[in-house]
RNA sequence: GCACCCGUAGCUCAAUUGGAUAGAGCUUCUGACUUCGGAUCAGAAGGUUGCAGGUUCAAGUCCUGCCGGGUGCGCCA
């Protein structure tokens, strides 16, 4: 929160000194280590070399123009050329006053919101939903939650799997083999039985094979029986998803699937050999990037040689459709890492294309392909059930549900069963959302559920724990919601309304962290990295703890019990509203 | 063969434009007032960041080579 203060004079006192100066590097972070200060900026080294000058000199000459009387003590120029603030307490008890009154909660809006589509979770039609879909429901839901507060304009677009070569085979099986009874049961595994058995017959017999070829080429020119079949097996899928979705929390603005684009795609591939960005090869018509060296040996086809487009045709489709309909700064795709050249393709041709038809460079979004690695089994090889098939979301869910189950009934086995349950379905879920958004995205990692579900450690229990903690302290205290922190009292009336007063270094160690969400809130959407936020609940966390073992809050005096519980309540809403970015909930007890 | 990614403590993982003495958890060991919830906390132990060079005031991070692992590579998505 005040780093940004701080990097506003900053700016200042650097262009005072050197006016040609560019500003977007001056950043000021926090220190790595306490010992040094709050915060840092090592910019100046970078600037100093940049123009071939002293670092310290350039520091002294900065630091001469430089006035954070308002919220540090003395700075102090260190190392090669670091600057190193430290708040003021002072400063501290004003922000934080500031939040109590419910002006702020330690991040701020962006100055100029961007309109961002999210492109995730993206499953297939007439397929059971599996684990390989979780990691990008998942990242894709906090990267929407998390723009969101920070006040973008997020667009998220589930882009299924509803298009393609699968469903000649599908209608083949619907029609000769379909189980009604087994339909209305479990839809997505009856239809998953037809695809197998279909594609078992095709091996058996050719002529099947040709059956689903028609059956796909009827569909493709609008047959009415087939499409109507063909959207069934759509509507069957949906309620799948939506039934995982709402499971997860997951909300989607638009579902438009790959057959949404189907009648732009003749366009497309016009309009991309009429600019000459396409051209004739071997009977397809394909993309070359000659001009980018990663590229070169690396060509994308956009209409097969048998005149049929492919996903890479489907993808610029959907491209320029979200550019005409959304004008979006940013377009986001959530996907795992195997399709970077694919995605590094698509983005060529894409910008080759908008330069062609004389789109401005500014009106061009910045496309970013946020990619993710594979979840592991225990033995390192992909994540498979015993019996070696992948592992179906849903029951992965129920199992999460299932284990959280027994945990809280050991711990808790008084509470009511269904209170249980609940806590259970909250518990387990968290800790499966958690224990994907915690690696950095793009290594694998081992699914564990041992570790996910253990109650200590860098986990979702233990920050639901401590916020459970925190909760007690109110219902211990008397402390009812209606007298706790709202954005509209705060007059002090309040016990928790009360101004923090910062004396032991618990609570100041606590309030310097508080003031970092936004900082963090904010990197988490810059490098789409939610585990940045992970690591700062749990550390968050671990100050709180720390705080909570060394100062009483109850049994202090006033005014010390009104300022500890206000700690206390603004760690609580951080707490939640973090957790809420990634998507888990809390509990008031558990 | 070419391209991309990865290699960090016994294990699983962090490390914010390259930034200061590479951090957590698990495990092991030692401790903590009938405790505002012990589902907790404090402390200890654990490292030549795969290897060898290079750039830099500064390298886990950038460059080159090598070793080991994963993934992808024109008509599937």
């Amino acid at each position: 929160m005040l780093h940004l203060a701080l990097e506003h004079r900053l700016r200042d006192a650097v262009a005072a000194v050197l006016p040609d100066a560019g500003a977007a590097n001056l950043l000021v972070r926090p220190c790595p280590d306490p010992r040094f200060g709050d915060y840092q900026t090592n910019a100046l080294m970078a600037l100093a070399k940049e123009r071939k000058m002293n670092p310290r000199q350039l520091a002294t000459q900065v630091l001469e123009n430089l006035d954070v009387r308002d919220w540090c003590e003395k700075v102090e120029i260190a190392g090669a050329g670091f600057l190193n603030f430290r708040l003021k307490t002072s400063a501290l008890e004003l922000t934080l006053a500031a939040a109590v009154r419910g002006e702020h909660l330690f991040f701020q809006k962006a100055a100029q919101p961007h309109t961002i589509v999210i492109d995730f979770s993206s499953p297939n039609v007439a397929k059971p939903m599996h684990v390989g879909h979780i990691r990008s429901t998942i990242l894709g839901e906090c990267l929407a939650r998390t723009l969101r507060l920070l006040g973008h304009r997020v667009i998220t677009d589930n882009h299924i799997g509803d298009w393609g070569t699968q469903f000649g085979k599908l209608l083949v099986g619907w029609k000769r083999f379909l189980n009604r009874a087994a339909l209305e049961t479990d839809a997505i595994c009856e239809m998953e039985r037809l695809y197998k058995a279909v594609n078992a017959a095709c091996e058996a017999d050719a002529t099947v094979l040709e059956q689903a070829r028609q059956e796909l080429v009827k569909l493709q020119a609008g047959d009415v029986e087939n499409l109507a079949l063909w959207r069934e097996m759509i509507a069957l899928s949906q309620h799948q998803f939506d039934t995982v979705y709402g499971r997860l929390g997951v909300k989607f603005d638009f579902t438009f699937g790959e057959s949404f684009y189907n009648p732009r795609l003749k366009a497309v591939v016009q309009d991309l050999v009429a600019k000459g960005i396409a051209r004739e090869s071997e009977g397809a018509l394909v993309v070359f990037f000659d001009d980018v060296p990663a590229l070169k040996n690396h060509p994308a086809i956009i209409q097969k040689s048998d005149g049929a487009a492919n996903y890479a045709t489907t993808d610029l489709a959907t491209l320029a459709y979200r550019l005409e309909t959304w004008q979006p700064h940013e377009i986001v795709y959530v996907t795992d890492g195997r399709q970077q050249l694919h995605f590094q393709q698509i983005f060529a041709a894409f910008r080759k294309w908008q330069s062609a038809i004389g789109n401005r460079q500014s009106a061009i979004p910045k496309l970013a392909h946020v990619w993710f690695g594979s979840i592991l089994g225990e033995d390192g090889k992909p994540f498979k059930t015993r019996s070696g098939e992948t592992v179906k979301l849903a029951d992965l869910l129920d199992e999460a549900e299932e284990r959280a189950l027994k945990v809280v009934t050991e711990k808790n086995p008084d509470l009511p069963e269904a209170e249980r349950q609940a806590i259970a379905r909250v518990v387990g879920l968290g800790a499966v959302k958690y224990a994907d958004l915690l690696p950095n995205r793009q290594s694998d990692y081992v699914f564990s559920w041992d570790k996910m579900l253990a109650l200590n450690g860098n986990t979702a229990p233990y920050l639901q724990y401590a916020y459970t903690r925190i909760q007690s302290i109110f219902r211990k205290g008397n402390v009812g919601q209606a007298s706790r922190l709202s954005p509209s009292e705060g007059n002090g009336k309040s016990e928790t309304g009360a101004t923090p007063v910062l004396q032991v270094p618990e609570e100041i160690a606590l309030a310097k962290h508080l003031l970092n969400f936004g900082l963090t809130l904010e990197a988490v959407g810059e490098e789409y990295r939610p585990n940045f936020l992970c690591n700062y609940l749990y550390e968050l966390a671990g100050h709180f703890t720390c705080f909570y073992e060394n100062c009483p809050v109850l049994k202090a005096e006033e005014p010390q019990r009104g300022s500890r519980l206000a700690l206390c309540e603004l760690t609580a809403r951080v707490l939640k509203q973090g957790l809420e970015a990634l998507g888990i909930e809390t509990l008031e007890q558990m």
